[in-house]
DNA sequence: CAGGTTTGTTGATCCAGATCAATACAAACG
DNA sequence: CGTTTGTATTGATCTGGATCAACAAACCTG
């Protein structure tokens, strides 16, 4: 996956979306060889970020949008001091930095939960780029809408659900998240901590932890540290209500 | 307010942005005349709604974007059957139809609490409209930006906020909401019931009802059915944690 | 305006999940 | 390799808000 020994006299970023194994779930789709030339143009990747090392933090001016390659990368505003509220968990292929585009500064943080690099774009050339390619714009709009819709779906988990859904609905979505980028859809590591799960669900620590623990005395999931085995995907997907995050609420449309 | 009386021969819709109280918050703001013109020219005017005669239903593919003009919108998300989620409350000036851009289709309802009128912008004629003037396409970004913010400060009341901070959050975003509007920030006609509150703020009926009572015992506010006056807004303000609704979390930076 | 329906209030009880507390475990380090 | 430090599990207890239940007040609608 590393691919920086290819044609080192190309752009590092020119290299970076045509062969990125992500390209298909990025901002690349639906573009043309030209449109997509040219925004490669405006691409950095950046060098690796190690844990801890914010993108950003609140109240720092808007730069760039960001599209997380390889990590993942927490989303999150500070509450009181030394308190947070989780607002989400970035895997590669999705994006971060929408936030505050209305006020022109971050109104939450990011940081990476582990070794991570993202491709950086620019507000200002990517603003160009969109008002001048119509098909940019578009699938920008489209990222948009998939945060507001992601956001929606949070809004019913935290609003409706219980703690068990909660936790099922959590860890079907990065099941399907990673099934999408081609990882397993069975087993994966967790990048967060407890207390972060919890945090973005709503829950104690010790709630999440006794719920893990409940799953795996029902047979649902094998739970070690951060290590978890999907073992019954059926029955975990039984536990989550509608509208299980990530999947469009697909429903047949009622006569007006 | 009603403006139909003016020019009869003018279109309907050019008399509206020119005229209406709220273009300052609007779509308007910041552009110059020419846009505003090209603007005014995709603009219909609706007919007053009724309560409960949906502007859109989950699963309509997407038409318009809808402005507010008077009255007020609830967007809610069917789930259960007979059940749903509230997402939000539209007040004069203020936008919907932004969810479903992702899939072309809506993945929310909204429906009029009261007699209501909007203004609509239909998507194609917009997006044309964006791409020819960047004014425009970036008024609708920032637009964007506020609904996504807006989410953001529902998921840390959700995953966060006491039943009491919850009140008093939402009772001060109306107040707030209405005094940028020129109405009174003081006194005010709730639209929606004390069911819909609860569904949108996460509690139930029942304590959103005894939260009401308990603020008028402390002599904060005075209640009467639907009609609610502040009469301590500095204690109100209080209650509320952090991040009050519809505010930016202005925050001092701090250095990388 | 009687009778039904919807909406709101208030009281009594219950429980999911928070909080408190103690322990276990793993990685990090001198 | 013991010690420290952060992270996770597990048990015991507590509580905010849900749920259940009854009633009251407004608003239909014929």
């Amino acid at each position: 996956m590393i691919l920086q020994h290819y044609a080192p006299n190309l752009s590092r970023a020119a290299v970076s979306c045509k062969n990125c194994c992500l390209s298909e779930f990025c901002l690349p789709t639906g573009l043309n060889a030209t449109e997509l030339e040219q925004l490669i143009n405006i691409i950095h990747r950046s060098p690796s970020l190690p844990r801890g090392k914010h993108l950003f933090k609140i109240g720092d001016p808007i730069q760039s949008l960001y599209a997380v390659r390889s990590g993942s990368v927490k989303v999150y505003v500070p509450t009181e001091p030394g308190e947070e509220q989780v607002l989400g968990f970035i895997l590669p292929g999705e994006f971060l930095g929408f936030d505050g585009i209305e006020a022109q500064h971050h109104t939450c943080a990011a940081v990476p939960l582990e070794t991570t690099t993202v491709c950086e774009l620019p507000y200002d050339r990517l603003e160009e780029l969109c008002h001048a390619l119509p098909a940019v714009d578009s699938r920008i709009h489209k990222l948009i809408g998939k945060e507001i819709t992601g956001d929606h779906e949070m809004l019913i988990l935290l609003g409706k659900k219980t703690a068990e859904e909660r936790l099922a609905t959590f860890l079907l979505s990065l099941s399907v998240r990673f099934k999408q980028r081609g990882f397993s859809e069975r087993d994966f590591n967790l990048s967060m901590s407890r207390h972060e799960i919890g945090n973005y669900l709503g829950l104690a620590v010790e709630t999440v932890s006794r719920i893990f623990a409940r799953f795996q005395d029902e047979g649902l999931i094998s739970v070690n540290r951060r290590y978890v085995e999907i073992l019954a995907m059926d029955e975990l997907k039984k536990l989550v209500g509608d509208c299980p995050m990530d999947e469009t609420c697909a429903r047949v449309r009622e006569a007006p």
